[in-house]
DNA sequence: TTAGTCATGTAACATTTGTCACCGCATTTA
DNA sequence: TAAATGCGGTGACAAATGTTACATGACTAA
């Protein structure tokens, strides 16, 4: 049942008051991994809470040249939908499903009343501003001041914790793409940690040593 | 009056009592130029209201390298004390007075309190996320996107419009401390400028043609 | 005036990243 | 089964940026 989903990955969210009308007022959709729910460009029209699975946000540059910002967990919304959709101005990033999402819509109407009405809310996006200005601050920092060797290994170690998992399962130009690089440099930077025996490589999959991230903090 | 400095730079704040709020439990401080406001590992005790003058935003790797984020104006204040203080963290930024400015200190507690008690408060912090947000999201894209080359000459235009002046006092050091990167890669470029006839160098001081901005839109 | 410091210019070189061309191999599709 | 497509490997090279090492002239403080 929704309710028992929206409480298990909101438990801050006790109000009973607040939980009808998210439900009520809220749309309950659920999309599949590789769906992108937006794309720059287009309106904002309700706030996106993530009750199950992951969403991935991207910036885009002019010519399609991405950059991934942060994933959006169980429990999370996006702060860029936030500052979008109160401007009434279009999407900014790109989203896209990574793990099965079951998702709650907000429209921002609604949202705008809650924040007013109810304190836990108005906590709830606070906080959310506070978590993703941090998180910008860290790509800032690693696209401004690292290497795309310290990149690389920083990525594994996110989607690593992120998926529970020493296995990754996608291809060197997807890796590329998320980082804004190209194809050819994932490849070698890959290769380089497949000799220092840290990664092993596959078709279409990465083994990753336990001990990787002691590793690389050396 | 400092009532008067505050009205002139907020006129959005009309609410006397919001007005009369800020100014008896607020501190008003002067800073002359090249003084530090804030940096890393400080802890925010208020949120620092920018009246008259302009604050410069940076920040900064271990190492003590350099990265310009934005300018705080008149009207102003910063998003990442915001998200700072309110959870009690150090400072992640540098904050350098960039021309004279008066600023007016708000409690983080009063601060609490005017966002549930004035909507007007409320929402110039609400706007505040969303400005900032916007250029935290623009100097992602020029980190990760543009060359040096083009981050230089948005940077002289950015300088350009905030001193309200076509010609920079700066040294290419300070440049380059800016935007993250070596004097020499600076100084390289800027001579690339000058052989163009886009500027003319002296000490301490670069000179910029009046069509400086329609010509690198070419 | 003199010595010292600071800002800039510049050459030479190293490193990092991006690009191109092409390969073989695996998987999918016709 | 044959052909097309997608993924990864790799060498060669280009471009951008970072680093080192000085030189020169301007300004400043003694």
């Amino acid at each position: 049942m929704t309710r028992d989903i929206l409480r298990q990955a909101l438990p801050n969210l006790t109000d009973p008051k607040l939980v009808d009308r998210l439900l009520e007022k809220g749309q309950f959709l659920t999309f599949e991994p590789g769906k992108t729910l937006m794309e720059p460009g287009q309106f904002v029209k309700a706030v996106p809470l993530v009750l199950e699975g992951s969403i991935k946000i991207m910036r885009m540059d002019e010519d399609g040249k991405e950059l991934f910002l942060y994933y959006l967990e169980a429990g999370e919304t996006c702060a860029l939908s936030l500052t979008c959709c109160s401007a009434a101005r279009p999407s900014e990033i790109k989203a896209v499903v990574e793990e099965k999402a079951s998702m709650l819509f907000i429209p921002i109407q609604l949202h705008e009343q809650l924040v007013d009405e109810f304190k836990q809310w108005k906590d709830f996006v606070s906080s959310t501003y506070q978590h993703r200005f941090q998180e910008m601050l860290t790509v800032l920092d690693a696209v401004a001041f690292k290497r795309m060797d310290e990149r690389l290994m920083n990525y594994i170690v996110t989607k690593m914790k992120q998926l529970k998992s020493n296995e990754l399962h996608t291809t060197h130009q997807e890796i590329a793409n998320e980082l804004g690089t190209a194809r050819e440099v994932i490849s070698r930077l890959l290769k380089q940690l497949e000799k220092k025996k840290w990664i092993e490589l596959g078709r279409n999959v990465i083994y990753i040593r336990d001990d990787f991230e002691e590793l690389i903090a050396k």
